[in-house]
DNA sequence: GCACTGACGCGGG
DNA sequence: TCCCGCGCCAGTG
């Protein structure tokens, strides 16, 4: 439970114009291989209303996102507005990870865990 | 408890 | 590089 508690806190440091992917925040959130939950979350807005889902793609950087939007347009303008630029594909929306992804340095990850730890999580 | 599902990820061919 | 298949695991009925 205390998984989509986590969820909400890394999601929440995602910077404005850059994007993560599901596994990254599985991973953050202690659980590497939980990528599917994050997604069932977000959709369920288990991990609270208020967290960036529109800065989450998949491992390829393709906006996956439909349904929980407005429109299925509506993640690629929210990621627009940010200046992070989504390109065309025949596969879909996508964005440049090398450009926009969100690298989990070592850093951040142990400035999570400290976040973690002072929310007694 | 069982089976099926899914905003996913990765290694092998 | 692209594709395919298998693994993953909490929710749901």
């Amino acid at each position: 439970m205390d998984f989509y508690k986590r969820m909400e806190l890394v999601c929440e440091r995602i910077p404005a114009g850059r994007t993560a992917s599901y596994g990254q925040i599985a991973l953050l959130c202690g659980k590497p291989g939980n990528a599917r939950q994050v997604g069932y979350a977000l959709r369920r807005g288990r991990a609270g209303e208020h967290v960036p889902a529109h800065r989450i793609v998949n491992a390829k950087g393709f906006l996956s996102g439909a349904e929980a939007f407005e429109t299925p347009e509506t993640q690629k303008r929210l990621l627009e507005a940010e200046g992070v630029l989504v390109k065309r594909t025949d596969a879909g929306w996508q964005v440049d990870l090398r450009e926009y992804g969100w690298a989990s340095s070592m850093e951040e990850a142990e400035e999570l865990y400290r976040v973690f730890q002072e929310k007694g999580i």
